[in-house]
DNA sequence: GCCGTTTTCGGCCCGACTGTTTTCAGTCG
């Protein structure tokens, strides 16, 4: 079982027990443990193995017992148990907005109401107006949130948060008497993946401004209209034209207020109660509007300056999930990360040779256009025909077309690589001769997912022991909110990545932000070198590389720990090096 | 259920908004 499995449950332990009426305090430790296992940059089973468990903040003597149970022999008669008392139904209601565990429990004792199915007829007829605590708002409400509940995804990717937020930026940001602007929450954090959007607003005229939000033509419905806070659900169409909703929250402060809020509203919640308990250490209260001292508040003009007040260095949005950064922030540890214009160009992009849109040149242009001085080309190899693989006789012909290209360029140059596909049996899909042809080697994984992990380590092991494979792609295989990564133990191959001096990608691609953050720390540590990669189909999608540096950054890199921050003449040499 | 230089018991972040209330509970972030 490994650490989104246990995280999984625990998590479920903790709605379970909410719908049971539970103490909020004990939900709550099971939801920070899940959250704690969630991020761990090592396996669970190492770490239960070496009886380090209760060595994460949050793991005492009983969690410790019952994850132990879990992981070791793959069930928890706890959980079981707990699972048995209740309808499964019961958990799909609670994704209905304004409904709590309170008020499902109540459905459920009251009227047996056990799906959101039962909850749907019981409205229409109109007995759900008449419970205590509940009324017609009430039922009213429930029906329209069943109606939005299959237009509504639980989370979207960073992109399409992105893309409607920056639209939501745009149009509030024409409202008069705005002082200040941002967007914050998750999407500030730059997480993979965001449920809502949060935009907090600096003024001495709230009233307008949230007029303003509420009429946007996105909104879709407006959910909440107060003077300070408002929420609505908004829509838009993303780049490959899916419809995208999702809920949008806005809220106004004094520009006083601004860097408090700033902090709160950006969390992550884990990291705004490490900062608060700091503050208390220091005799202060700290709170979405101020930082109170002993006497009068302390006076903070740039979100900056609340660190500094609490003896710490700024720390970066990114790394705000409580993972050691206030430690590192005290002791002047704090990586200076990696920025998008460190980097100089990138190494998997893919043409119209195998399953890109765009020819050569095109991508070649649009690298140029985005400021890079090289672009890499790794097309599919032999074995993905679905993809266009190239044979070794079209690898040639590329090369030429390639030679070609650059002898036309000044300051600029392709790289000519390959995505290579690792076999079933961890061989790679063309001879050493034909590997040796390439100035590198993205070795990547694109067909039976499904093999055993210790299988699947070997394959990718032997991979990444190949003395002509450059770097690692996509290292898990996993798609976003669609498909789970392969099963695959990811410290044996870091640690191999390590000993050969083999690169791993962080696939920029928005669908795939793989390797994940969590692991790149991990990587650093062990002295990897990373290298981000967007995986861009056409030459629009080179453009993704920004989300790798999101990724780079929430993994604490730095310029030095990114192969792609090197320029032309740096990665030249690398390359040439590494074929000797 | 966790945790401890005020504590081994009694805290655990807390404010905005909504709807159902007539002073507050539930939800949400």
């Amino acid at each position: 079982m490994d650490k989104h499995e246990v995280a999984a449950v625990l998590e479920e332990i903790a709605t379970l027990l909410e719908l049971q009426g539970e103490n909020p305090f004990r939900c709550n430790a099971y939801s920070r443990a899940a959250r704690a296992i969630g991020q761990l940059e090592t396996s669970i089973g190492d770490v239960v193995a070496a009886g380090q468990l209760q060595e994460i903040p949050g793991i005492g003597e009983t969690l410790r017992d019952k994850i132990t149970t879990l992981v070791t022999t793959g069930h928890l008669p706890f959980y079981e148990d707990l699972k048995s008392k209740t309808p499964p139904g019961l958990l799909g209601m609670l994704r209905l907005p304004s409904v709590g565990p309170k008020k499902v429990k109540l459905l459920y004792d009251q009227l047996g109401i056990d799906s959101l199915e039962k909850l749907k007829a019981a409205c229409e007829k109109g007995d759900i107006a008449g419970l205590k605590g509940f009324g017609q708002k009430t039922q009213d409400k429930i029906l329209e949130g069943i109606a939005f509940i299959g237009q509504m995804g639980e989370r979207v990717r960073l992109d399409q948060a992105l893309l409607i937020a920056e639209q939501v930026l745009a149009l509030l940001k024409k409202s008069p008497r705005i002082q200040r602007i941002a967007l914050c929450g998750s999407v500030r954090r730059r997480r993979e993946t965001i449920k809502d959007i949060d935009i907090l607003v600096s003024s001495d005229a709230p009233g307008p401004i949230m007029d303003a939000f509420v009429k946007m033509p996105l909104v879709q419905k407006v959910v909440g209209h107060g003077e300070t806070k408002s929420s609505v659900i908004v829509a838009a169409v993303d780049y490959s034209n899916t419809r995208v909703m999702m809920n949008a929250d806005l809220r106004v402060v004094t520009d006083e207020q601004y860097p408090f809020a700033l902090n709160y509203f950006t969390g992550s919640k884990e990291h705004n109660v490490a900062m608060r308990q700091r503050a208390i250490q220091y005799g202060l209260k700290l709170n979405e509007y101020e930082l109170a001292g002993a006497k009068k508040p302390i006076r903070c003009k740039e979100e900056a300056d609340l660190y500094k007040a609490l003896d710490l260095d700024y720390v970066a949005p990114e790394l705000r999930e409580n993972t050691g950064e206030i430690a590192a922030a005290e002791g002047h540890q704090l990586p200076n990360l990696v920025e998008n214009d460190d980097i100089h160009g990138v190494f998997h992009c893919h043409t119209n040779w195998s399953d890109g849109a765009d020819t050569l040149e095109k991508m070649a242009e649009a690298a140029r256009a985005l400021g890079y001085q090289y672009l890499g080309i790794a097309d599919h190899s032999q074995s993905l025909t679905v993809a266009n693989g190239l044979t070794p006789a079209r690898v040639k012909q590329q090369h030429k077309e390639i030679d070609a290209l650059n002898a036309k360029f000044k300051n600029f140059r392709l790289f000519k690589g390959i995505e290579c596909d690792i076999l079933a049996d961890g061989k790679m899909d063309y001879s050493d001769e034909i590997l040796s042809s390439f100035d590198y080697v993205v070795a990547s994984v694109h067909s039976h997912f499904n093999q055993p992990e210790a299988e699947m380590t070997q394959r990718i092991l032997k991979a990444i022991a190949h003395p002509r494979v450059t770097m690692l792609g996509h290292a898990t295989g996993r798609l976003l909110l669609r498909r789970d990564g392969y099963k695959v133990d990811l410290e044996a191959i870091l640690q191999a990545a390590a000993k050969h001096g083999t690169m791993v990608e962080i696939n920029a691609n928005p669908y795939r932000l793989d390797l994940d953050w969590i692991h790149c720390k991990r990587a650093k540590a062990l002295g990897v070198k990373l290298v981000i990669n967007p995986d861009a189909h056409a030459t629009a999608e080179i453009a993704f590389t920004r989300y790798g540096v999101d990724v780079a950054r929430r993994g604490w890199l730095e310029k030095k720990d990114v192969f792609n921050s090197g320029t032309l003449a740096q990665v030249k040499k690398v390359l040439e090096e590494s074929k000797k």
